[in-house]
DNA sequence: GTCATGTTTGAATAATTATGCGGCAAATAT
DNA sequence: ATATTTGCCGCATAATTATTCAAACATGAC
């Protein structure tokens, strides 16, 4: 079809303004702005465009643009690929006391770990604040030392030798 | 059961840690470590955990973890509803633990919030620390979160929708 | 023109994911 | 203790999304 292009770029907008929650839905808009395509088009629409369905706080889905705000998807998708290869964290050591972790690296590679672990953002953790050569990690309330330990295990490839 | 919540922390470090493409491989990977689930069971983690599946740069999909914080969250979705409106102050979420609260804004903006915060000095506030898009407020003993609430949000605007 | 090659698409269907319903057990209330 | 609520879960199935396959069309070489 001649209107490839348009297409895209008019399922672009969708996406971006209105809160989509199905492809049929999408289909729907589409139809009205004059378009004339099928859901298995628009399933390869989709993927082209690496538009992703999450899940919504409101309990239901909602169509997303990975690029918004997207630093930390991307640079998962980098690591996913190579499970195995691990960033040196210069991880050195981590101790708790009370709803606080504090987490020391070699010098300089604070931030780059706060990075990482505010980019995941798992939920025992409230955020983090580095200086040169620690890490200082807010946990939940009545996050016990141990599950707090497993959230942030996965920053710390040097435990899991 | 009670090994809700490991299982939900198993399956976020399958997420970060793997690139699985399928809620059957993750319920694969669950199953080698013992938990005994189904699929059912494991769309409803997902949804909990808000872990969405994108099409992935080499023609297939993969699971990832959204990055953003709870509150934050919420703010992300109501600003994808009027994506031109920005946020004044850089403010995105404010989470509190114990006699600790941490405010999440744009990057860059927690100095300038946080210096609001310190020249004002409001008694309930000992002090605050600022990363570049963190800010760890420390709380006077015996403040409630109600009560630090009403300290902090003049500093937010953007609360008071 | 024909032929080869590549792209795009719809119909049908496969594959995958979400959920209504009911059961069960733990927690809470009476 | 009994009743009620609440959360968790599997089964079966609905709902949704991805892909296979064949066909239509375009493009460019010859």
């Amino acid at each position: 079809m001649k209107n490839k292009a348009a297409r895209l770029q008019s399922i672009r907008e969708i996406i971006i303004h209105s809160r989509v929650k199905s492809q049929d839905e999408i289909l729907q808009k589409l139809h009205e702005q004059g378009f004339d395509l099928t859901q298995a088009t628009l399933s390869r629409d989709l993927k082209q465009l690496r538009i992703a369905k999450v899940p919504g706080s409101d309990g239901s889905y909602v169509y997303i643009m990975p690029e918004i705000g997207s630093v930390g998807k991307l640079m998962q998708e980098k690591m996913s690929e190579n499970p195995q290869r691990q960033i040196p964290g210069g991880f050195i050591s981590i101790n708790f006391s009370g709803n606080l972790a504090v987490i020391k690296t070699r010098p300089g590679y604070a931030g780059s770990l706060a990075y990482d672990i505010d980019s995941n953002t798992p939920p025992e953790i409230l955020g983090t604040i580095a200086g040169d050569d620690t890490v200082l990690v807010i946990l939940q309330e009545n996050i016990n030392h141990q599950q707090a330990m497993l959230a942030l295990s996965p920053f710390m490839p040097e435990l899991h030798n």
